[in-house]
DNA sequence: AGTACGTTAGTCATCGTTAACTTACAGGAG
DNA sequence: CTCCTGTAAGTTAACGATGACTAACGTACT
């Protein structure tokens, strides 16, 4: 798929993006980071384009192995819920290059014509939640008076925003914290009554 | 408090970070917006830094009384919520300047001396849905077994993903259309049980 | 000999910002 | 009433920095 040279040029770019935000992903930085001039980042990627691209596509396979945790067969679907949440959250705290896997849709909207590429992304991970939901509701461990689909925008939107104000806040609490609380905040409003 | 121009270049910088996102938010834009040359824009604001501040917080006023309808004496706690999402989401699609007050952390991220003032902003935001869920938790309206912070996260976690969504889908499906489904969601998660 | 991959040194556009100058208008001194 | 002067708000024309990108050239491996 992608050559040696061009994997290490998205995860430089991916690494100072997370860190220093999207105004500093700039192909001078990129090539400077793993030591190249620019003109050798354009010999990789036909334009810059090209190049936020394939960390679109690289973040959505980074981030499908994720909710794979939702997907394990042993465990409760509460328990799947909160092993994915802590998992997530904990990667989110010590690897901010994570971060853009959540944020995807904002952090490249810089680009207008990303936008098809950035729906797909949201939409896939939307789905993988929506997904969980649908199987526990098969099996009897979650109420069904709500759609899928809506427990999914709802999961997903707390996280997010959990994420967003942690970015914010200057004082270092942690983000792991805050993962247990939601996961039982969430299992209690889903949970059946 | 600010003078006539001063409104109207901060008018202008929002419109045009709406509409065209924020990397078009240039000076040179700007003064184009109000026909003026870009050394003008300087006789009103010492640098871009000082206009971007003055964006956050003329953004904070308009969002201010938006919330207000979460407090009004008349209708019930359910009314309230439903009434509050119809009018933000009918405000949000048919105004894109909207936008940028549910957002304003995402977008002007950019400059990274502002994290402190749009971590007020949104902790404000926060803090009133907050405060509506501790009346109606007072009035024994809706459940009390969670905290009232956790269900404001949960709310405007979700009313934000919901906008993000729409941004991005090229389908022109309504946004409006949403505020209701995800109303009726919230208020019977949250209902006594 | 050709291909892959790197370099240096530029192009051109645009960014935020500033210097120097002009214009309009206010209010007080004579 | 007129003159003087200060101030607010505009102009043109630059500045240096930085953006994406390219042309021409070098080198090493197959």
């Amino acid at each position: 798929m992608h050559t040696q040279r061009q994997a290490e040029l998205i995860e430089a770019a991916i690494k100072l993006t997370a860190t220093d935000g999207i105004q500093k992903l700039t192909i001078r930085n990129v090539a400077a980071a793993i030591g190249v001039s620019e003109a050798a980042v354009y010999r990789h990627f036909a334009s810059k384009h090209d190049l936020l691209l394939a960390i679109i596509d690289h973040l959505d396979t980074l981030l499908a192995p994720q909710f794979a945790t939702l997907f394990t067969r042993n465990g409760s679907y509460a328990d799947s819920l909160t092993q994915f949440l802590s998992n997530l959250f904990s990667l989110l705290e010590h690897n901010a290059a994570f971060s853009l896997m959540l944020f995807a849709e904002e952090t490249f909207n810089v680009d207008i014509e990303l936008k098809p590429e950035l729906n797909t992304l949201l939409g896939k991970n939307l789905q993988q939640i929506t997904r969980f939901y649908e199987r526990a509701m098969e099996q009897g461990r979650c109420r069904t008076d709500l759609g899928a689909a809506q427990l999914a925008l709802i999961t997903f939107g707390t996280i997010r925003l959990s994420v967003s104000r942690w970015h914010l806040a200057t004082d270092a609490s942690s983000l792991y914290s805050q993962a247990g609380v939601i996961g039982d905040t969430l299992i209690t409003l889903f949970s059946l009554h």
